[in-house]
Parts: structure tokens; sequence; C-alpha cells
RNA sequence: GUGGUUGUAGCUCAGCUGGUUAGAGCGCUGGAUUGUGGUUCCAGAGGUCGCCGGUUCGAACCCGGUCUUCCACCCCA
């Protein structure tokens, strides 16, 4: 017996109903893409090694999925290498592709290659899968969709503006009400970095003060102590960890904090802007939250940060992300492009959706109506009712075996069709066909040659 | 990458301190019902107990490895 197949550890397989619903998210989101203005490219599912390594810092490098050469890559390998047993050099000698790790990276990429062509500010949108070779849990997998938005080549903080409401409006649009939209600047982290005199350690500060929230302020305290950060630091930091109130209220304590430095003070005022003029404009779901804590790894960001936390009560990551990044083409050699995106986690949202039993009804329904087979010459006859019907508008399909009616009605039944149409002998005497409608079990009759009136009826 | 956890029928799960032919519910197939589904009744099919190895007279059960699931780290959508 030939063993059981698998799928890697990670991966999915999608069911009808399952790629109904993600397709109802995409929709959703790509038409508000579309209406804010965005056009859509598509990149390589693999790119360059030299493209995606060393841009999401160490762990994003272990993360990356590295593709073999093709041929015979191991005999192309020099004796030091091959017997070092060091991964880190036979990597590139062995590999030379990687899938991409998000999408971000590779339209950076894409901007410079094609930046003779592009008219900036460009705004696009991408969505399509990506892989990381994480550890899978829930709401994380080793392939999963991103749902990109970027501008570049605009330096405006209406753009950050545009997004916050950009999230608000799918997120509305999708039924997902009491979003929390996180926002943060990059320059607030390094101004205060600054200020405590720990500005080579940047990373290291921002991802304890990350955790702030989950793990509290007295672990958060000893992993800063253990990257190198010094007592005195941390306290000079300290008003950080209390830091609440109203946006107004917390910028104004961070004002203070921050006086001595140039870069923390600019932060400030480009925070101050932002949430400011979307408090002007207003939001219709989602809620709009500086957190000062706030601070993403992905170490190309240097302006905003967003991060969009699931409506309250829903153990879930964060479902989207994102943030400005100054320089990021400037790495593929195009300079003084400054970029803001964000990002939707499809697949999380999935997940949040479900739980919270968001997804339309009518998304169950795949089939308007099944005409029944009763024969060779009835069968003929509903073939080409049913091919009127199609030609109507309806999702229509015909049983294609007389089999007995039971089991053609519990066919119906489990596919969720709404509509059974019986075109038997005195149907076909009669010139008619008879529609049941199976909630409610009431029949109804048409003449054969008005299915758009029947159309008409059900729409 | 570190630590833990899970795996028995298509699905959800029982299965005693290791002891003959591994069970249930749901689902599936057929029939009661030759033009009416969702309810009911009857019958039936379906399992290398994740995989490989070890201990034992004997392993679904104990041990080791491996894969998978989920969880906590790391990190992140």
């Amino acid at each position: 017996m030939a063993q059981k197949p698998s799928i890697p550890k990670g991966t999915r397989d999608f069911s009808p109903a399952e790629v109904a619903k993600r397709n109802y998210i995409i929709q959703t989101i790509k038409k508000h893409f579309e209406i804010y203005g965005f056009q859509p490219i598509e990149t390589p599912s693999f790119e360059n090694s030299e493209t995606l390594m060393g841009k999401y810092g160490d762990e994003g490098d272990r993360l990356i999925f590295k593709i073999l050469n093709s041929g015979d890559f191991i005999s192309k390998v020099d004796d030091v290498t091959y017997s070092s047993k060091n991964s880190a050099l036979l990597t590139p000698k062995i590999s030379e592709k990687a899938l991409r790790y998000d999408l971000t990276v590779p339209f950076a990429r894409y901007v410079v290659m094609h930046q003779n062509e592009i008219d900036f500010p460009f705004k696009r949108y991408q969505i399509q899968p990506v892989w990381r070779a994480d550890r899978p849990q829930k709401g994380r997998f080793r392939e999963f969709y991103q749902c990109d938005a970027d501008v570049v080549g605009a330096n405006s903080l209406l753009q950050e503006v545009e997004f916050v409401q950009l999230y608000d409006a799918v997120f509305t649009d999708l039924g997902l009400k009491g979003t929390t939209i996180k926002i943060n600047n990059r320059k607030i982290l390094s101004g205060i970095a600054e200020v405590i005199g720990a500005k080579h350690l940047l990373v290291d500060f921002t991802v304890a003060l990350d955790k702030l929230d989950k793990i509290g302020e007295g672990k958060v305290k000893e992993e800063m102590l253990e990257k190198g950060i010094s007592e005195s630091a941390i306290e000079k930091a300290r008003p950080l960890f209390s830091i609440a109130g109203t946006a107004s209220e917390q910028l104004e304590r961070l004002r203070g904090l921050l006086a001595d430095s140039e870069i923390g003070m600019a932060g400030v005022g480009e925070l101050d802007e932002i949430i400011s003029t979307v408090e002007n404009i207003g939001l219709q779901s989602a809620q709009l939250q500086l957190d000062v804590t706030l601070a993403r790894g992905l170490n190309y960001y240097t302006g905003a940060i967003f991060e969009v936390a699931a409506p309250e009560g829903v153990q879930m990551g964060s479902i989207g992300g994102g943030g400005r990044y100054d320089d990021l083409t400037g790495i593929f050699g195009l300079k003084d492009v400054s970029g803001v995106g964000i990002s939707f986690g499809l697949d999380r949202i999935y997940l949040v959706m479900e739980e919270l039993n968001l997804f339309p009804d009518s998304l169950d329904t795949s089939l308007d109506v099944l005409c029944l087979n009763f024969g060779e010459k009835e069968g003929l006859e509903a073939l080409k009712l049913v091919a009127s019907m199609r030609k109507a508008g309806l999702r229509a399909d015909l049983y294609p075996t007389a089999a007995k009616m039971q089991k053609q009605f519990k066919y119906a039944d489990k596919r969720g069709v709404p509509y059974v149409v019986l075109l038997g002998e005195e149907e076909l005497k009669a010139g008619a066909f008879v529609v049941k409608e199976m909630k409610s079990g009431q029949h109804k009759t048409y003449a054969l040659d008005t299915a758009a009136v029947f159309a008409k009826d059900i729409s």
C-alpha cells in the first residue's frame, strides 16, 4: 500500500469553503487598495539570496528559506569550506536563491530596477504568499499571505494618515470592529536611546521595550541589563515604563524626556501631526493608539511604525503592521526615496473573523440552482434549461446521472443549494419546470422558456 | 534555533497496572421509500493504533529515534 501523503510543516490545503472566505477578505482588501489609488504588481516567489539576506536582521536571515542550487552543487564547493561544516560559510556556496520573506524588500528591489518607468509618487499594492522557516504555532505558518500597500517617493506625513484611514476602511468593511491601530515613531525610540546614552544598543533596547505589556517592567529591565544597557540608562528611561494617558498627554511627557534629542523631538513632532490629523478626520471603527513601547523588529523602519491588534478578547498576534522606511531603496543603489507602507496578515485576519463568526452566510452558497436528472430525454431538456439559466447569470448545474431522487436531493442539501429544479416526464409534457425552494419546501412552476423570469425572481 | 506537548476509522474521541478477534458517536454506502433533502429505523463497509527500531512469552500502552500538531521562548503577519 502506498504511504500516506502529507504536506510540509506549517503549510495548509484550502477547501472550497475556505477559499471562498479567503477570497472574500482578499476582495475586500483589494477593493480598498484600489479606491485609495494603489496599483497592483507581482514579483517572483524567489529572489537572489543577496537581495534578501541581511535585510531583516540576523534572526530574519535564519528564517529565510534557501533554495539549493541546481545540478551537482556540492562538487563545486572547495574542500576547506566543505569540511568546515560551517553552515554560514557553506550556504552561499550551495544556494544562490531564496523564497521571499516579505513583500517590502522585493518591492524596494522592484522600484530600483524599474525607476525609469515609474511615476513618483508610486502607490503599489501586492497580494502574494511569503515564506518563513519558522516554527509553526497558532496563527503562525511557514507559508502565508501578505497584502501590502506602499507609497514611495512621497515624504508627506499625509501618507501615514492615509494608511491609518485605509486600515480603518478595510476592517470596518470586513465587520471587524474594535481593532486597535498602534502607532509609534522610530525617531522617538532613537531619541530615547540617545538621551539615556544607549544609542549603540538601539535595537536591543527597543526589542526589550516592545515586550513591556507582555512580560512586565521587571523582566524588561532584566533583559536590558543582560544586553549591556547600564542601570543608570534604564533609570533614565524609567518614565517610559509608566507612560499613559491620551496621545497628547503622552506626547507632552515625551517632549520633556526628549528635549535634548533633536531626532527624538522630530519624532514627537511627526507623531503629533499624524495623530492630530487623524483625530480631526475621524475613524469609523478602529482606534488609533500611541504606544511608545511599540518597536517592531524590522530594522529598516525609520519613521512611523504601525501595528494592528485584533479586537479585545481575541487571542492573536498582530494582524497587520507597517511603517516608514527612508532608505530601503538605498541598499539597492537608489538614494533619497522615502517609502511608507502597511501590510495585512490575511491568514490571521481569517482566524480572527472565524473566531468572531464574521463571515457572511452567502459565502457558503457555491451553486444557486441544481437541476435534477430524470433520465436521458429529460436530462437533455434540463441541460438546455441549465444553459439558459447560466446565460441569465445564475450558477446552475445539472446532476450528471439519473440517480435516485433521494440521492440527488441529498447532494443538493449538502452543497447548500437553495433551489432545486425538477424537470421530469410530467413537466416535459407540460412544457414547464418546477422549482423547489429547499429552505421552505415550496414549489413553484415556470414555463420552460422563462429561465430569465426565474433568475429575476430569486435575485 | 531552545524547551515542552500531541498523534488510535473520513471527523471528534474512548481503550484499565502491557494480556486473545481495538471500540463509540458523527459521517459514509445500501435498504425501509422506483418523483422530493434535512427526522426516524435496519444492515454494511472502513484501522499497517504517525513512522522506524528496541525491551518483553506478549506492545495501541514501556524505552529510543524520527515526522507531525499545538504551546512557551526567539522572532513575527
